[in-house]
DNA sequence: CTGAAAGCGCTTACAG
DNA sequence: CTGAAAGCGCTTACAG
């Protein structure tokens, strides 16, 4: 054992360890690189590098390497290696709301794509609030992270200042922004449009749209919509909005206020698929038949839309896509590898049911 | 400005502040507590205390110490502070399924308590899979979180060695186990026992349960839900049974195969809503009049539940305080402090719906 | 392929 | 209330 004596106040007379007495030690109990290196008879370098990457060392070192590592446990110190190399090996994630279903699956995306690379996320939850965006980033800048992915950032002010004079390379998710800035997406206008489309063409003469929480994504679904809608000479005012969170049960009072309204109402968009399963819900209660009376749209695809009764017709969104793309691009950021296109469109799908059939 | 001279090639004659040649320097770019130090003409130490505890130092030093990290725009760095103190501010939370609703609003609970103390939360998904929790608890091992909070993970094993090994501390959510660990959660069984109970109360002659994934947690309501049974003299055993994920979809599909398999079945028990919801569906579709010709009973409460058509009888789970409660007791432990108790055991509630009724 | 030295940016443990 | 010294456990930057 050349280890030698720590935390002991026990000191054997005639060898002490310890001779210059003005050395003080703090130890945290775990095995260090020093350990290692000694029981394999290497320097701590060569640990250091047998373990980030065997092929720059020897053969015998390695397998001396890995044989100590195994006998002793070790895990190596993260919180040195980010000290020493500044990288931390971390991701900072912004998302409006980690409980809607749409980040979840994004987050999904992210986390299969740097997982590999041995990354680990800083999950953090904007709740929408311009504020939080600005907390969250500084208590996720002290963690040093080697990159951002963010949903929903607000556009302005102190949250942009914040990144850029922090120097931490940045994706944007769902957002596809200029394009001199990174982004992963697709166009929430044209999916409004299109939805707005399929509701003429099947013939709708009243279509009305109900939206809750009322997010920038949400504003230009609507504006592709609307302007569907004016294409085709028909009144884009019938709308019920609301700043509360969505759920189905909001879908359900939003139907109701919708009817009340205007009772000629022969189609309704859904600014989302839990909003459109309220709805539908509604007008089981109601007595109102779906699609015969009402015809009824969601958005993103969630798995229930499928399996209703009657099924929802919504627009797929590439969710898990957007997620997994952005941190690709993100990762390569990081690497000092120049993606090819600075902003990523990947549309998007109108999956037609028998909710507006 | 007393701030050495860095990151420069020019060396003004006369004036050399690195005489000392062999010095060299790998500078971040980031502003350090010793700039802020200079700036606000104290040492490093008292940068350090002002930051962590203001009441440690005078006014006036905390004055212009603020203002020094104002002007500078100074950020911590926690690698830094984390080698130090032997502290990493991070808490490693093992669930098994992030995209399940359940776990969504107990990271929720979990978030709301350790966000305010500080912590950032390491958050990994086992997928129901020992390997999976292997590897992730290395490598959050090498995170050194101050305290682990886990659902679901496997009671046998590597895992628990690993744990164990790493003397960090961890409160399992969830799982009520033995009284010599730490634990939150509420009883499965007695749970699946209060529905069984109920089907019989409201007069079911030939109940079926319906279940998918199969984790332990599921099993343990089932064998409630069948001891109830069993104590009313009724079969137990007409169960439609998938290791498959959980989905709604999947709910529609074993709903189909429990009435080929008992056209008689008047009532059923769905391991989850998830399950419960496509069972309406598939009722829907069936034309089969639910509650009258079949009752449906589901599992957590989520929000759809209450609001559907008819809405489903379900078991209100305290997910979120699951989360909330197992993070305030890993931060007493964390802190030195001893809980009270070692379990804590917050129930469940059985909501009577028009599916049941 | 290998290693000795220095440093990353904080906090601990002392001492005043 | 304040500070000088040492150390946390790695990796960078050199040099062989």
């Amino acid at each position: 054992m050349n280890k030698p004596n720590r935390n002991t106040s026990f000191h054997p007379p005639g060898v002490d360890t310890a001779s210059r007495a003005s050395v003080r030690r703090r130890p945290s109990g775990r095995v260090t690189i020093e350990e290692v290196a000694s029981r394999a008879q290497v320097s701590t370098m060569t640990v250091s590098r047998a373990l980030r990457d065997p092929s720059l060392v020897s053969l015998s070192a390695r397998e001396r390497v890995a044989a100590a590592v195994a006998q002793l446990g070790y895990i190596p110190n993260r919180a040195a290696a980010t000290l020493a190399s500044a990288r931390s090996k971390l991701i900072g994630v912004l998302v409006p709301s980690v409980s809607n279903a749409v980040f979840v699956e994004t987050l999904a995306g992210v986390q299969d794509c740097v997982g590999a690379a041995g990354y680990q996320l800083l999950i953090g939850n904007t709740g929408y609030s311009p504020a939080r965006q600005v907390e969250l980033l500084s208590a996720y800048l002290s963690h040093a992270p080697d990159g951002f992915l963010v949903a929903g950032i607000d556009d302005s002010n102190v949250v942009r200042q914040q990144l850029a004079a922090s120097s931490v390379p940045l994706v944007h998710m769902f957002d596809l922004v200029s394009k001199d800035e990174w982004s992963v997406g697709f166009s929430q206008r044209r999916a409004g449009f299109a939805i707005g489309a399929h509701l003429i063409g099947r013939g709708a003469r009243r279509p009305g749209f109900i939206a809750a929480q009322l997010d920038p994504r949400t504003m230009q679904r609507r504006a592709g919509y609307r302007r569907a809608l004016r294409d085709a000479g028909l009144d884009s005012d019938l709308e019920v909005l609301t700043k509360d969170p969505s759920s189905v049960g909001l879908g359900c009072r939003l139907l109701r206020d919708l009817f009340d309204a205007a009772p000629d109402c022969d189609a309704v968009f859904c600014c989302n698929d839990d909003l459109a399963l309220g709805a539908l819900f509604e007008c089981q209660r109601l007595g109102i038949d779906v699609p015969r009376e009402l015809a009824i749209v969601g958005f993103n695809d969630l798995p229930f839309a499928a399996v209703s009764c009657p099924s929802i017709t919504t627009v797929a969104t590439p969710r898990y896509e957007v997620g997994f793309q952005a941190a690709r691009m993100l990762l390569q950021i990081v690497n000092g590898i120049t993606p090819t296109k600075s902003r990523i469109d990947l549309g998007f799908e109108l999956v037609i049911r028998q909710s507006s059939a």
